[in-house]
DNA sequence: TATCAATAGTTGATAAAGTCAACTAATATT
DNA sequence: AATATTAGTTGACTTTATCAACTATTGATA
């Protein structure tokens, strides 16, 4: 008879009134960003996929607007973008009208990825998401509006 | 008359269908985790909020227990347990009914800051869900855990 | 118009948090 | 008794972030 050792093994997402909000949030995070890593498997880009995505879909994106968009540091921004452009993802390139600005250009290269980065978060928003009906996933979505909603003055903590 | 400068500020949460879950995620993690940090105003404790009220309400959590509880790997786990034996919040002790398992054992300093730590993290969820019925309250975090059921097969992204 | 303040971006030093592989010690299996 | 497995540790490394100091450019103002 083989005696099985009793560990402790609990469920990393057993919902009980002390898991507080920042841990399954962050938790989930990492579980989307996985599902979109095992999904987009692409030799060109393994991180930075939204940013890049914001990149390609937006116009005349500076690197100031890059940190609007994401909430984060100007200096972590320069170096996303210095690894993008030298995988030859984006270019930098000066706006005339304010030298100040570098105004952010997807390469060729990046507009033919863009669509499979976007099937591998619709993949991942369909698996996260399944068994949701059309009203559920309209009213979750308006939750986590309202959830930012109530957290605009919040500073965000990047550790 | 100032000419006032017309800059691209979009707001951070758009709610479009091509920003990620994994963003919206990990973004209302970080909120929650600035909420945290403003609320727990403690020189004793700036992060690992989480770890140490799982270790002082849990019996008998070994480091295992905690890499199974969080979904972190064992050698963060070493490093996040030293740096509280450091601030002397918890204390290693070897299992006798298993000598290779380590038990960590809260201190009375670290019982002592819990019901702190718990009212920041209740602190943060009133905040965050703030103006939730409480048929919405428990529709959300059904859908939660709908999600993390969805996503259980899915290896984390730690990055 | 000259001066000063503000903004966009860069760089360097550093920290936090993770990975992986190799390792020890203890226990379980056969 | 030999081997496999498990718990924890360590070292080398990577990613991602911070902050402060810096340059270049533009805006405000006196």
């Amino acid at each position: 008879m083989i005696l099985q050792k009793q560990t402790i093994k609990p469920s990393v997402f057993v919902p009980d009134k002390e898991k507080p909000l920042s841990f399954i949030f962050s938790y989930l995070g990492k579980k989307c960003k996985g599902s979109i890593k095992e999904t987009f498997q692409s030799t060109s880009l393994d991180r930075y996929h939204y940013m890049l995505s914001v990149i390609c879909r937006k116009q005349k994106v500076t690197q100031q607007c890059l940190v609007n968009s994401l909430g984060i540091d100007k200096a972590t921004v320069v170096r996303i973008i210095d690894y993008l452009t030298e995988k030859k993802l984006v270019k930098r390139s000066i706006n005339p009208d304010d030298r100040r600005e570098h105004i952010i250009i997807p390469t060729t290269k990046a507009i033919k990825i863009l669509p499979k980065i976007e099937a591998a978060f619709l993949t991942t928003q369909a698996l996260a998401l399944k068994g949701f009906s059309r009203k559920e996933l309209a009213l979750f979505n308006h939750m986590l509006l309202r959830i930012e909603t109530n957290m605009s003055d919040v500073k965000l903590d990047e550790k």
